[in-house]
RNA sequence: GGGAGGGUGGUCUAGCUUGGUAUGAUUCCUGGUUUGGGACCAGGUGGCCGGGGGUUCAAAUCCCCCCUCUCCCA
């Protein structure tokens, strides 16, 4: 845009995302009417509409790709009693600090026993797996469920990044065996990256995180990082292969074809879908506003007739019929309010509509209309015949041209290091350090405290796919290496 | 968690040092003229100055507590 950023108005975002990306997504937010952060208890927000229309359209693809795989939709109360949450005591001492708690009801005052607003649904749930599950038939038994759920959350809160209240879906799934849950991990890896990166065109990562850095209660924490581009990595979705840690205390138990009485392997899997949401938003926009893919747009066509005095008529008829002849088959909207053409070229821009169409005296004369794609700018004169096949094309390939854009390359963004001077330099430079290290079972806790201390980045754990490198020894300590890990900044 | 800075019509903001009638723009509503990248004219609506307490004849302004937001750093 040869317009300074200076000159526009107060609709418009006025921060450049490159130069303060903070300050850009905070207007973001604002001037997109995402979030109203004028509800004033700290870390709660208001999703506005635009924001609720997308993030339930990502809801409705998940949901929709967890059924195919078998998972069955439950609905489960937001309120656990203190006596079920203090059943696995490393789930109790990891969340305990963030629980909020109801202590008191209407009239009749303090409650018998405290009841804990959900910080996720384990101790909720497996009360009830307990019941249900009988015999090796029942499994594996695959559920999941779409609901808020609350953290007392010490670090900063930011709309759809981190909230004191969130919304995510959590699978909740039992195997007979070690290998079946394990298998189960696998498959939610395969599940995020189905949704993040070819839906929402978000590159990730998979990485098995240390012992110190995972779930509170499980055997093994799998996470996504996200690549945003600046060597920082942004955790998303994480699944949990939680063993029989939980099938124990719980009495999670069925019987198998041996007449034996079992615990069952469990596995979770949270996808947050505010935050991925704020991810989304955040790493696809640029400084006109929102960049959203095709299928999660709330609107994905705008059509803007441009009204002359005396044709008003004839063009209004004409943006009409077009809006008739896409309607059935895509969200549009007819824009004839009174404003400025300008103006409303710029505030869909800022909503991140897809695909505008304009149509001026100029064009009905030509027998045309005016085609333009939001994430790249492109415009495409299009002769009236055409419009349903030149718009189907572009529905078509949209999210795929968003995605070849923001890919990062993983592997160019790595470097390999073999000395803590190497690393340090390496981190400065924004990138990400693959190096030995010790171990990322506890052992290894010290030598990570060292990373954050001395190299300033995390140890964000053992990467899930193949593993190419050999280091001999640990980055920090010097002894023998047990592993490649992955260091970077986080936000 | 540590630090810094904020909260005044829907939004942004002046006023606060030195207490005394609430400043401007924009949005919104009405009417009119306009319309190919942020149009214009005229009129109008809209405020417990974040909340509570204190000082004072008098508080947006001074003092205390709380809530909340923004930015930076663990």
């Amino acid at each position: 845009m040869a317009k300074k950023k200076n000159e526009a108005p107060l609709t418009g975002i006025t921060v450049s995302k490159e130069e303060d990306f903070s300050g850009w997504y905070t207007e973001l937010i604002n001037k997109a009417e995402l979030a109203d952060i004028r509800y004033n208890i700290k870390g709660f927000v208001v999703y506005r509409e635009w924001a609720t229309i997308t993030i339930r359209k990502m809801y409705r693809k998940s949901e929709d790709l967890l059924e195919l795989k078998g998972h069955l939709p439950l609905t489960m109360p937001s309120l656990i009693p203190e006596s079920n949450f203090l059943l696995e005591a490393e789930h109790v001492e990891g969340f305990a600090p963030e629980v909020f708690w109801v202590t008191e009801a209407g009239s009749s005052g303090k409650l018998a026993e405290r009841l804990a607003l959900r910080p996720t649904s384990e101790t909720a749930l497996y009360k009830m797996y307990s019941m249900w599950i009988r015999s090796y038939k029942d499994l594996p038994f695959k559920r999941y469920l779409s609901c808020q759920v609350w953290r007392y959350e010490g670090k900063m809160t930011r709309p759809f990044f981190r909230g004191r209240e969130f919304h995510w879906i959590e699978s909740h799934n039992v195997f007979a065996t070690m290998e079946g849950a394990m298998e189960q991990v696998k498959e939610d890896m395969e599940t995020t990256y189905q949704i993040l990166q070819d839906e929402c065109c978000i590159p990730i990562i998979f990485f098995q995180r240390p012992e110190w850095d995972k779930f509170a209660g499980a055997v093994h924490t799998y996470a996504a990082d996200a690549l945003m581009g600046s060597g920082k990595v942004l955790q998303l979705p994480s699944t949990h292969l939680l063993g029989q840690n939980f099938s124990k205390p719980f009495n999670v138990k069925f019987v198998d074809t041996d007449g034996e009485e079992k615990y069952g392997y469990q596995t979770c899997y949270g996808p947050s879908q505010s935050r991925n949401y704020g991810a989304m938003i955040a790493f696809l926009g640029d400084n006109n506003g929102l960049v959203l893919p095709f299928d999660l747009a709330p609107i994905q066509i705008v059509i803007i007739p441009i009204l002359f005095k005396q044709k008003e008529d004839l063009i209004l008829t004409k943006a009409r019929e077009i809006f008739e002849r896409l309607k059935n088959k895509y969200t549009v909207k007819l824009d004839d309010s009174d404003e400025s053409p300008g103006s409303k070229f710029y505030s869909w821009e800022l909503k991140g509509v897809p695909i505008r169409i304009e149509i001026g005296p100029r064009d009905l004369e030509k027998n045309q209309m005016v085609l333009i794609k939001r994430h790249d700018g492109k415009k495409i004169f299009v002769k009236d015949p055409e419009l349903e096949k030149v718009v189907d094309e572009i529905a078509q390939i949209y999210t795929k041209e968003i995605k070849e854009k923001s890919m990062i390359d993983f592997e160019s963004q790595i470097e390999l290091t073999y000395e803590k001077d190497a690393a340090i330099e390496a981190i400065k430079n924004g990138k990400i350090v693959a190096c030995g290290f010790c171990s990322i079972d506890l052992d290894g806790e010290c030598c990570a405290e060292a990373v954050e201390k001395e190299i300033g980045a995390e140890v964000r754990g053992k990467r899930v796919d193949e593993e190419k490198h050999e280091f001999a020894t640990c980055i920090i300590c010097g002894k023998p290496a047990s592993c490649t890990v992955y260091l970077a900044k986080s936000y």
